[in-house]
RNA sequence: GCUGCUAUCGUCUAGUGGCCUAGGACACUGCGUUCUCAACGCAGUAACACCGGUUCGACUCCGGUUAGCAGUACCA
């Protein structure tokens, strides 16, 4: 086979959710793997739904996720406008299609009769039969009109879909589509078809929710005279309410997540199983793996039902994978103006400490809110008193608190976490309490809540004196 | 309604007629490790939608049923 060529075709009516990405990103595999060309091709040809600012936005997920295309800059249809009028008319010189200048009244009122009698909805190639005459007419008096493609009667059209085999439907399950809008521009079926050919797109993969389009697509590639390209319907991805994946579940976008404190990694490797899976048992994927395993047969054809908690455990595992440096630099967004203050190098030994806790970047604040701010010393001295209570403890807290400030104060203990170890479970053996009881007053004098990052490492990077200081504070 | 697509653990899936008393991952539960929580290791619970047929033999092939989803726009 010559060069493999895909596309993705955008539309600028949003800012497109994880599901759209998904498929930018099968495509893009999809290239890489064969040695062929991505291209994006922005479809902006739907005037009422346009929204400007989704068009950076699109740019930028594809950039963030380092999904590369070809050509640069993007190709915009509404830049290409007279392609589409002249292939309208080429249709109708060749009677593939015609004019139709019927209102809007007179459509909504023909398909409400048609519903009435449970007929599907279609129109009734009321202006097939205008003579030439009437056409240009009309045409001069200024009438606005569409151009609508001109269906066969009853006609099987099929085709080998790459994902789901041959699929075939009968020409008279389809309307008569409008390929020109009265506002000058094409409709997808027009624009997609003309684009494709002019840009020798050789594979199409788009969402399950185009199957019934096809055959128009097909109809339209042969009035042309075009050659076909190779279809594959990706299965569409299903939000936990098993409908498509869209804006009403609050889908996300990329970048959202990218905000929420996903990295990119974990995104394309969460949205890699949407719809593909390996012949193996392999889980973790880099961008090149991605691109050596990732083909065509491995695509699945049952609709995946997206499940966030992988997309936590994978984020876990890739912030895990990175260095102290990295997540410095990642994590640099979600610290606060006076924790930065700290310096870097003393932020750089917290890192390690939560870096096994962290499931997405987000969490940084939560995870490190004791390092920065002494607790509260009223609600300390309140959950040391729980603690007393369900553990029935003799001597109180404080007491405990107090031996353990003394002990700490002599800085040689200090010198590693063995000896510091060794003497405060000594003071445990004195009290008859658990060791892990000890150390949990300590965590809880120190940090104000009963789950930290290790102990020894946490007051280190706090600080000797800041930390008895706490303790200090709660006598 | 009509047309089309799909159907294996709760979720993502492996499985292409005998390797399947159905494998892996997430989630969940338990155990281990441990100063807490994690991380890590080990173990466990849990599925072939239903009915026929083909076959010596069906999760795998065929037909039907059921269910889910999608499409049915001068939106893409």
């Amino acid at each position: 086979m010559s060069q493999i060529r895909v596309r993705i075709a955008p539309s600028p009516t949003g800012i497109p959710h994880i599901g759209n990405t998904r498929t930018a990103f099968y495509n893009f595999l999809f290239a890489r793997h064969h040695g062929g060309k991505f291209y994006v091709r922005i479809e902006d040809t739907d005037r009422a739904r346009l929204i400007p600012e989704s068009l950076p936005k699109i740019m930028e997920i594809l950039d963030w996720l380092k999904i590369e295309y070809d050509n640069k800059p993007v190709y915009v249809q509404s830049e290409h406008l007279e392609n589409y009028k002249k292939a309208a008319d080429e249709l109708i010189q060749k009677n593939k299609a015609y004019y139709c200048f019927c209102s809007e009244e007179r459509l909504k009122k023909l398909k409400e009769e048609q519903t009435a009698r449970h007929e599907p909805p279609r129109y009734d190639r009321h202006c097939l039969s205008l003579t030439p005459q009437e056409i240009n007419q009309k045409i001069k008096n200024g009438e606005r009109y569409v151009i609508r493609l001109k269906i066969p009667e009853n006609r099987e059209i099929s085709w080998v879909d790459l994902i789901r085999g041959k699929i075939t439907v009968n020409s008279k399950e389809l309307d008569d589509q409008v390929l020109l809008k009265s506002d000058g521009f094409p409709t997808y079926h027009l624009a997609v078809i003309f684009d494709d050919n002019l840009m020798k797109i050789t594979h199409v993969l788009r969402g399950a929710e185009w199957i019934s389009s096809t055959p128009k697509h097909i109809l339209l590639y042969e009035a042309f005279g075009y050659e076909k390209p190779l279809w594959g319907h990706l299965p569409l991805i299903l939000g936990p309410d098993r409908a498509k994946l869209s804006k009403r579940h609050g889908a996300q976008s990329a970048l959202e997540y990218r905000d929420a404190g996903y990295l990119p990694e974990a995104i394309l490797n969460t949205m890699l199983f949407w719809g593909w899976s390996p012949k193996n048992d392999q889980q973790f994927f880099s961008t090149p793996e991605m691109i050596e395993k990732f083909d065509i047969d491995g695509i699945n054809k049952n609709d995946p039902v997206v499940d966030l908690k992988k997309l936590d455990y994978f984020n876990g595992y890739y912030i895990r994978q990175k260095s102290s440096q990295e997540l410095f630099d990642l994590m640099n967004p979600y610290m606060q103006d006076d924790e930065k203050k700290w310096g870097r190098e003393k932020i750089l030994m917290i890192i390690p400490l939560i870096k096994d806790r962290l499931r997405k970047l987000s969490e940084w604040k939560e995870l490190t809110r004791g390092f920065f701010v002494a607790p509260d010393v009223k609600q300390t001295a309140t959950l040391l008193q729980a603690i007393d209570g369900v553990c029935n403890r003799k001597p109180e807290s404080m007491q405990i608190l107090q031996k353990i400030l003394d002990y700490l104060k002599n800085p040689a203990v200090w010198d590693n976490n063995d000896v510091w170890q060794t003497g405060l479970r000594k003071i445990a053996d004195e009290f008859k309490i658990k060791h892990g009881d000890l150390f949990m007053i300590l965590r809880i004098a120190v940090w104000g809540e009963k789950i930290t990052p290790p102990l020894y490492e946490t007051m280190k990077v706090i600080g000797n004196s800041e930390s008895l200081d706490r303790i200090q504070k709660l006598l």
